[in-house]
DNA sequence: CTGAAAGCGCTTACAG
DNA sequence: CTGAAAGCGCTTACAG
């Protein structure tokens, strides 16, 4: 929006509307008013030289980046970004709502060449701005169901839930109790399932008491873990939602004064880093976080101004046996 | 002072220096830096339409980001950022050698209020340069001792590597080992030589044996610990340098059959969340990360044009004695 | 790697 | 009050 457009829509010259914006005098009220109100409807802003290739940004916007997590997503974006020539913008929302009015100003007066969306809801409102600016974005781990005409990533999480229960069943659990994430996250709801389609095609019942919820940091794992093992039956097993989760369930069988593997087993889900050089290292399901993050951006830049082709991929997740796990004494 | 003034002092042409200042490549080195130094020396500022508002960025450069440290760097940069109306850029570099041309002229080709380099060398090109085009910058624990005309902001390191030394002292230890960062880490030899001090107060002799050096990862922590456990007359304590290389310890005093903290008392540094959710829990010194990250960035954004008061700022470090250090057997 | 020429968005001086 | 024309600082496309 140049001054130009703004002076042929108000029906004025070039320099009156230059005399509105600089508050000279000698303008008549009516057409200050005139030019003011364009202004304003077209958020004119000084626009110098005239750049504008791409802009050599991508932001990546999470809800909280509280969890090692987190690092795996912007490890994997910023080399995607610096493989394009771009850089990685990070915003942190501090909630799970989606990004709001006030983030899409602030992107909206500097440029971006496309918005990556991590484990947030993506409202149809936020959609149609984005597309009305021609933003490509693209939804990591979405939260709750993403609308269909939207390019998203996530992993095989169903696959993943089936895995590790399989796993579990195999060693001869039969008593085995899961955590998931927060209800409306698409991702744990997937990896519950694969969890009850396991034990369903092996023939044990599924217990609801065994079935429980929290965020993905430790404490709700402690949390969780201890009503599980406080349970008049317990489990043998636990699968945890995420790593962090697990290590607060291994925290909750150490103040029982369980030992694991031999008195309780636990699965993890993500296979941090961090996973390995726990005591005892974490059996847990591998999905590939940053390359997750590396494909969403790489969708992003290649897209160029327009949506992207609305597409959604789901990476293949991988059961990374260690020493967290075990059969079940008897 | 336009860029035909600079043009002319330099005996170059108009598109030229243009092209100097927005980071193009196709400039003779010699030139380009013919060039920089007179937009350094005249306080060259692009003056095309007054205003151009601050462009709502900070950069925000690691050489790597493989630790959970890095995220908590990365959480108070952005929070300060946010509250200034801004948002953070992350680059990383893949070098201690700190940023590069390359990363130079990506960052002219947009605009930045600043940039926050994080444990990296400063090199004076790059100090030069980042003046020249006025882009404040501050350092968080600088790799080496930063030139003193630089901003800076790091932790009391010598004051907490004192105090977990005394705190193993207190409780008995005489044969305490140590295993620091990179030789050229700042921070890394002002812990230890807050060690040698503590031990030299205390009278006690430093054995060159028990000194280690490694990165800052759990790896380096697991190799040097199982050393420094493998000697003939081997340490009853071991200070790490950093949460991660603490937990490296852990896992060689697991693998030698000792246990933690009755055979073997561990100090990490950091205090990183997972510090509390270790087994056992980690004694450690804190030091305020977020901090530091979020006190380097509003340096850079409260600066404005020009470079920032050049000064360094500690922030405290404190003990946090949880459950990994005890009295040694005897 | 360099710069003459054309062009950008915007401002100013001035004629009407 | 208004706008055609000249001008400003700067950038870009391109020929050499």
């Amino acid at each position: 929006m140049t001054i130009a457009l703004i002076a042929e829509e108000a029906g004025v010259s070039v320099p009156t509307v230059s005399k509105v914006i600089n508050g000279r005098p000698e303008v008549a009220p009516e057409t200050r008013q005139r030019v003011e109100r364009l202004l304003h409807l077209h958020g004119y802003q000084r626009r110098v030289g005239q750049a504008d290739g791409p802009a050599g940004l991508v932001d990546l916007v999470f809800s909280e980046i509280e969890s090692p997590w987190a690092m795996e997503i912007v490890r994997g974006a910023e080399t995607a970004a610096r493989e394009a020539g771009a850089s990685v913008v990070i915003s942190v929302l501090h909630t799970h709502a989606g990004p709001g009015r006030d983030w899409l100003e602030r992107i909206a007066a500097r440029r971006t060449d496309g918005v990556v969306i991590v484990a947030s809801r993506l409202s149809a409102g936020l959609q149609r701005q984005l597309s009305a600016r021609s933003m490509p974005f693209v939804v990591v781990d979405p939260e709750g169901e993403p609308p269909p005409n939207v390019a998203s990533v996530g992993a095989t999480n169903w696959n993943g839930g089936l895995a590790a229960t399989r796993h579990l069943l195999e060693l001869g659990h039969r008593r085995i109790g899961i955590i998931g994430g927060p209800a409306d996250m698409l991702c744990s709801r997937a990896r519950i399932d694969g969890y009850r389609a396991a034990l369903e095609t092996a023939g044990v019942a599924v217990a609801p008491e065994l079935i429980r919820r929290g965020d993905f940091l430790v404490d709700s794992g402690r949390d969780q873990g201890r009503e599980l093992l406080a349970l008049a039956d317990p489990p043998t097993a636990v699968f945890a939602g995420s790593d962090l989760q697990a290590f607060g369930v291994l925290e909750a069988a150490r103040q029982r004064g369980l030992r694991v593997p031999e008195d309780l087993s636990v699965v993890g889900f993500d296979d941090l880093p961090l996973a390995q050089s726990a005591w005892p290292s974490l059996t847990t399901v591998r999905q590939p976080l940053q390359e997750m993050a590396a494909l969403a951006t790489r969708m992003v830049v290649a897209s160029g101004p327009g949506a992207p082709e609305a597409k959604r991929v789901e990476l293949a997740t991988e059961l990374v046996v260690r020493e967290s796990t075990a059969p079940p004494r008897h």
